[in-house]
DNA sequence: GCCGTTTTCGGCCCGACTGTTTTCAGTCG
């Protein structure tokens, strides 16, 4: 049963939650935390690094402790600091630490003092008013946690499309309000993030008290969670949480910085600082009093003797090494896109007709498109057999001679079946131009099976893209389970391109995999799986994705002209 | 627990807001 990084992470996490609560060192803590996030953002899984004979201890906040423990987890599945922690301090710790206004002191002051073991034990105390005895509770606090037991909220994610609509009509009217000054959208929002957790929203402005009360006016506010004469907490009624931050304007750069984050990537910075003697903080650059920096980012990052970063890039996965090197990657961008290769039409369960498509992508700027309807297995897309696709064919040859400047390619988003063969025979597929294969059902097959299954269809040379690697659904759907690792590796092999699905619902590839691919040496397709003329906007959630997976145009097919695009997806 | 053009020991990012106190700890980002 092979250990996934993200399990370790967990461990991590859990971990180090636990001697949070028992009071150990914090910066152990903070250790095994940074571990975890160090864990997260691989592109490899450690129990194949360690297959390989790397050494994990060179890997940024993991030292030989933690490179030992890691391999004893790959190794035996188990984590004994882990295991000797949950004996010591049993219960379900973690859920009572997540109620707001309970952190590690008092969660350790109720297992204490009351012998609190659950969140009911938490309910019943609260409700006899046993909380009160506790120093530290005061009447607001239990008030607090008895209001946040009754209506428990689930952490939640939220999709781009939604943070983006959020965002805009919060922005406009913070905006409406401000004489002169400005509001932006900061937070992993800015990142571009697969999901934000929260808004992050900071305004330029000298009366800072003026931005807060109207956001607390705002109409969509469901609850004042803080509000201080720079920073404002709201919860909005959708449920999406606001935090608002106001500085003036010689501190817009740094403030923008220190809320666009990460947070791992701001301790780095602030070391950076630290190593020169100076001090790094929301308002500025500062050396003893006087600031050195803080009006804009750019001018932060040149103090530092940094490039600028790019705020795709913000993670501390391994970009400020390079931005000292000057040697940051030159990003993809939206205007690097020549074309779209995954696209539906009225054929299938696409909106619009050939026609149609066609038209909006040329609109786009775009020079090709591929037109990949579905193929017959998925029935209830009206999926292409072979003689609906030898018509199909036919109406694009008829469509292309009448265009100038802009080729449809002929394709097909063929099913992946459950071994792995395809939907269509061998004697259609090398009719097209371009062959997109994709899994759609039998999603519960075991790790093993599913690489299999998905490799042997790479095995067929008439594919040229995987679609959808992993096939999740965002805050919906979990991936099925497949060795990345080995789905790439055998695409390098195969000369199979992967695709980076630009639909805000999917964004599959994630960034951490688009990485891994780049550094594999396998090219991206960024398409939209549109299903209507307005689907091919989302390409830009697509590159936000590739540029946070450190993508650059030469990695990416669709940024080539034609005449290189046929090579790359000939095989 | 990590890490090092000062260091293998002694540091470890920085500040706002709340609630409970009366000068500050705890929590959060």
């Amino acid at each position: 049963m092979p250990v996934h990084n993200a399990e370790i992470a967990a461990m991590f996490d859990q971990a180090a939650e636990l001697l949070e609560i028992k009071g150990d060192n914090p910066f152990r803590t903070r250790a095994y935390r940074r571990a975890a996030r160090v864990l997260e953002s691989l592109p490899k899984s450690v129990a194949a690094m360690l297959r390989a004979g790397e050494d994990l201890a060179e890997l940024p906040g993991i030292g030989e402790d933690l490179a030992s423990k890691i391999a004893t987890i790959v190794e035996t599945g188990k984590f004994d600091l882990l295991e000797s922690l949950k004996r010591e301090l049993p219960g379900d710790l973690g859920e009572i630490a997540a109620i707001p206004g309970l952190g590690p002191k008092r969660v350790k002051l109720l297992i204490e003092k009351l012998g609190v073991r659950s969140i009911e034990d938490v309910r019943r105390a609260a409700k006899r008013g046993r909380l009160g005895e506790l120093p530290g509770f005061g009447p607001k606090l239990q008030q607090n946690i008895l209001a946040a037991l009754a209506k428990p909220v689930a952490a939640k994610r939220f999709k781009l499309p939604f943070a983006e609509a959020e965002a805009g009509a919060l922005i406009d009217w913070l905006s409406r309000g401000l004489d002169g000054g400005r509001v932006v959208a900061a937070g992993s929002f800015r990142r571009r993030r697969d999901t934000v957790g929260d808004l992050d929203i900071l305004a330029t402005t000298t009366r800072a008290a003026a931005v807060g009360d109207r956001l607390v006016e705002y109409e969509d506010v469901a609850k004042a969670l803080a509000h201080g004469p720079t920073r404002t907490t709201v919860i909005l009624r959708s449920g999406i949480q606001v935090d608002l931050r106001v500085v003036k304007e010689e501190s817009c750069g740094a403030a923008l910085m220190y809320f666009t984050g990460s947070k791992a990537h701001n301790i780095a910075l602030r070391n950076l600082a630290v190593d020169r003697g100076w001090k790094l903080n929301e308002y500025g650059l500062f050396d003893e009093d006087s600031a050195i920096a803080g009006e804009t980012e750019e001018g932060i990052y040149k103090k530092l003797g940094l490039q600028f970063v790019p705020p795709e890039l913000r993670e501390d996965r391994g970009e400020i090494a390079l931005a000292q090197k000057n040697a940051l990657p030159h990003l993809v961008q939206l205007s690097d896109i020549r074309g779209d290769l995954h696209v539906h039409s009225n054929w299938s369960d696409g909106n619009a007709t050939i026609a149609e498509m066609t038209q909006a992508a040329k609109a786009r700027g775009y020079a090709y498109m591929a037109l990949t309807d579905h193929s017959r297995r998925v029935t209830i897309a009206h999926g292409l057999d072979r003689a609906r696709l030898l018509r199909q064919i036919d109406e694009i040859d008829r469509l292309n001679a009448k265009l100038r400047g802009f080729t449809v390619l002929k394709g097909i988003e063929v099913d992946i079946l459950a071994d792995g063969s395809l939907d269509l025979p061998d004697e259609v597929l090398s009719r097209l131009d371009i062959v997109v294969a994709a899994v759609h059902y039998k999603f519960d097959l075991s790790r093993d099976e599913q690489t299999e299954r998905i490799i042997r269809a790479m095995d067929n040379r008439h594919v040229s893209i995987l679609a959808h690697p992993t096939g999740r659904l965002i805050e919906e759907r979990a991936p099925y389970d497949i060795d990345m690792d080995r789905v790439m590796t055998a695409a390098k092999e195969r000369g199979c391109c992967l695709e980076l699905n630009a639909e805000p619902d999917r964004l599959d590839l994630t960034d951490v995999a688009a990485k891994a691919a780049k550094e594999l040496g396998v090219q991206i397709a960024i398409s939209t799986d549109a299903h209507s003329t307005a689907g091919l906007a989302y390409m830009r959630y697509g590159v936000d994705q590739a540029r946070r997976g450190w993508l650059e145009p030469g990695d990416v097919i669709n940024t080539r002209p034609l005449r290189y695009l046929k090579k790359l997806i000939r095989r």
